[in-house]
DNA sequence: TACACCTGAGAATATCCGTTCTCAACAAGA
DNA sequence: TCTTGTTGAGAACGGATATTCTCAGGTGTA
């Protein structure tokens, strides 16, 4: 048997998440994503073929590791407390930093259709998430039974990335926390 | 005397943000940028300096044309109603396109000061046009008086983010417009 | 211990891209 | 009309960057 790799493809797609928020797809050349990841470039292109397959599969990574924890908030649905378990979640996740997929549509939505594709699924699965949440919600009287649960939910899904956003920006996140509460606050019953 | 130049500075400005738009910054090569707008290399260094120098000029160009007319709905300050004046418009621009400012702080904001700058100065004064605007309407009765002014204004800014980014994503907006009346609904008395 | 085979580091390559340079065409005053 | 100074098109340059290649050094088995 020869001599066994010494990287670990988990770990090398979360360090590889860090260089890839902090400048960008185009931004962020091999030199630092090699230097920054504990892997070397032979087995760079042996497993992931090209930058752009990398960025896909770094991406799908994120959404595993980062994303889909939180959203399981929702899944979990027990209703307006979980919307708000989430937003506290998402908050912490993207404070300071952003949010890897967000970026990605912004830099390279308009020209890669994979992107946007992958950014739709995201979108509308939060969206479902939200309404899955909303409609138990009003059942247990959560919430009043006026509201609109689909256009909410969209609502709520444009405020998500807007937070992503925020998060570039804002240092501290306390502002975003009493949006939130501003945001839930009149959905209340 | 010598011969005068063949191009229009507000006009290539103009051009650029659709090249941008489509590609970013990194995404954006020169030769396209010439090629697109009614321009030539050796002017561009001329009147910018270089790449990055151009587009700060072009994201300040963007603001003011695109940008600020819109917010001008709010300082106008007719209440509620140019709130929802301010969504229809701004729906427009950033369909099928997004918003310039929003993909530059995306694709550099980590990078560039300038950028993060220019999108605190931008996010700043949108909210500070929201409390205006939702301060009169309180006055006038327009809306709940129970409303967290400075937490709603907050909220409405994440909002117009999420807008920008959906608007990169979705062809067409009326859902965009369904969730404005979501948003807008329960703040009326 | 020797062999086979794979890894990792980084040198080498080829391409891309931002910037500079060259020069023919031209506009307007002398 | 001649001169002067500037423009516009694109060739040229140099540095950066994604990708490939080389080879010394391990690793585990025979």
């Amino acid at each position: 048997m020869p001599r066994k790799a010494l990287y670990n493809v988990a770990q090398v797609l979360d360090q590889a998440v860090d260089v890839l928020l902090e400048h960008g797809f185009h931004g962020a050349i091999m030199d630092e994503i090699i230097a920054r990841t504990d892997f070397n470039r032979r087995a760079f292109y042996l497993e992931f073929g090209s930058k752009q397959q990398f960025l896909y599969q770094v991406l799908e990574h994120y959404q595993q590791q980062k994303l889909a924890p939180i959203i399981s908030h929702l899944t979990e649905n027990k209703g307006l407390h979980s919307i708000q378990a989430f937003f506290d979640d998402y908050i912490r996740i993207v404070r300071g930093r952003g949010c890897l997929l967000i970026n990605c549509i912004a830099e390279l939505g308009a020209d890669d259709a994979k992107i946007r594709e992958v950014g739709r699924h995201y979108l509308d699965n939060l969206q479902i998430s939200f309404i899955g949440c909303l409609e138990r919600a009003i059942r247990h009287k959560q919430i009043r039974s006026e509201i609109q649960v689909e256009s909410t939910a969209l609502q709520l899904t444009c405020y998500v990335q807007g937070f992503a956003i925020n998060g570039i920006l804002a240092g501290q996140t306390d502002e975003l926390k009493l949006a939130t509460q501003a945001l839930l606050g009149p959905l209340s019953s």
